[in-house]
RNA sequence: GGAGGGAUGGCCGAGCGGUCAAAGGCAGCAGACUGUAAAUCUGCCGACGUACGUCUACGCAGGUUCGAAUCCUGCUCCCUCCA
């Protein structure tokens, strides 16, 4: 289908549509007038996590080309605990613990977003404003008559539960009428067209729909990103320290461009097109790069990915970091954004076991994990392949270096300087 | 309320009195090969101690036994069928 709105179109050429409702009539709409659009968020954790970042990119895109972004924050929601894609049910978490969740992860909209109270200005909004009040019966009559449960047993996120012979609560079967509920307040309050979700979304996001319909017999629309898994077929957001956040107290802003520099080759264009804003056909030609220099390419993913959500200055020290640790011999490694352990005199007197220093750098968890290492050869002082899993670190190894360099395997590493 | 089945390491899943820190798979880490890629091959994969070892762990609490993930009792939670 060629679509006309420059919403639908960007976002279709980069690959973020995966489902919609009614698209061509949302194009018509959507290329005619400026609409609000919403797209909700869990407040589970403290910071989004790569997966979220495929609908932050899409509120930018939303906003660059017209129309106006309502963030919702499910502080409301998120005390139910969405089922969709899951076998168990969520723990739940508490008001306080989702209010310093909803304020921590709002961090990243103030960066991509323009809020403001003009016709294009994104709103951040919180759904606990209005479910919290809500009365139990009356929600019941007014809403509950919309719903039946023979439909509600066909949705994915509860078929598969049933299938599977996990159980589901009946407070976890209650979110999608919530989460319809949300998008009917929204359409009221500010005249919202449409909902955005990842693919686990659907069946929360058609539930939406027909509530609005089935209310106020007004027509809005749904639309799903796809799930992003590398071609290897794995979920992404894995790294060597864990999950790939976007806040930068849980992942450094170097880590985040590594993340992204060691993309897979075969993904190359594909997360160019997700996660940097550059012209596609600029994106056309670097995923024509093949064999080595196709890691040009993946530097430029990795600026471009990184300074969207970190900033320039961030990517100019990932990329002299990187530089210096990958591309320069002998470089100095004093001012890199590596994880320093400072170590005073004292230490340094009395000998400090270097199994210890791989756990104070966070190296690795343990002194065993540490030992391992060395044990199977991943385990570098300087480049130097550590042998004796005992050996001391004294004030002399700084005779020559002021920053020494510890590394478990060639990819992580840690600096050591003395006081 | 009744009958039966189940709960094992990050996940899946075997074990059903000792040789069990617990098979196998996935995920993860490291090594080799490369391009900071993929695929492949190899090693590692509870914590602590240099080590014989100690501690923690097979839903929870007790018990039997020289010895329990395995047997018994009670409890909690789940599943299936019946009411």
């Amino acid at each position: 289908m060629s679509l006309k709105s420059e919403f639908l179109k960007t976002i279709e050429d980069r690959g973020f549509i995966h489902q919609s409702t009614d698209l061509s009539a949302l194009d018509t709409l959507m290329a005619k007038e400026s609409i609000t659009t919403y797209i909700g968020f869990d407040a589970t954790a403290r910071s989004f996590h790569v997966g979220s970042l495929i609908q932050v990119m899409v509120l930018y895109w939303l906003q660059q080309t017209g129309h106006r972004p309502l963030v919702l924050m499910g502080g409301g929601t998120t005390k139910i605990g969405d089922p969709s894609g899951k076998d168990e049910s969520r723990k739940l978490i508490d008001d306080q613990e989702i209010q310093k969740n909803i304020e921590s992860l709002s961090t990243i909209f103030k960066r991509t977003l323009s809020f403001g109270s003009g016709p294009k200005d994104a709103i951040l909004l919180n759904n606990a404003d209005w479910i919290d009040s809500l009365n139990y019966p009356s929600f019941l009559r007014d809403f509950g008559v919309h719903f039946t449960v023979n439909r509600m047993l066909t949705f994915e996120s509860v078929r598969q539960r049933l299938d599977r012979e996990h159980p589901m609560t009946f407070l976890e079967f209650n979110y999608m009428i919530l989460q319809a509920y949300d998008f009917l307040e929204l359409n009221k309050k500010y005249n919202c067209l449409l909902e955005i979700g990842g693919s686990d979304q659907w069946g929360n996001i058609i539930n939406g729909v027909e509530l609005v319909r089935k209310v106020s017999h007004k027509t809005v629309y749904g639309l799903t990103t796809p799930l992003i898994t590398t071609s290897s077929g794995s979920k992404m957001g894995k790294t060597a320290s864990g999950a790939v956040w976007l806040n930068a107290d849980l992942l450094s802003p170097y880590d985040y461009w590594q993340f992204w520099r060691n993309t897979e080759d075969a993904d190359v264009g594909r997360f160019l097109r997700f996660f940097t804003l550059l012209p596609l056909d600029e994106i056309k030609r670097l995923e024509k790069l093949e064999g080595a220099e196709i890691n040009e390419a993946k530097k430029i993913l990795a600026d471009h990915a990184t300074a969207f959500v970190h900033g320039e200055s961030a990517v100019k020290e990932a990329r002299a970091t990187a530089q210096k640790l990958f591309e320069t011999a002998n470089a100095s490694l004093d001012d890199t954004s590596l994880p320093t352990l400072i170590l005073s005199e004292e230490e340094l007197k009395a000998g400090v076991p270097i199994l210890d220093l791989f756990c104070r750098l966070n190296l690795t968890a343990s002194k065993g994990e540490a030992r391992r290492l060395i044990e199977g050869g991943g385990g570098r002082l300087n480049d130097a392949s550590i042998s004796d899993e005992l050996f001391v670190l004294k004030e002399t190894a700084f005779e020559k270096e002021s920053v020494l360099k510890l590394s478990a395997g060639k990819k992580r590493h840690g600096l050591l300087k003395r006081k």
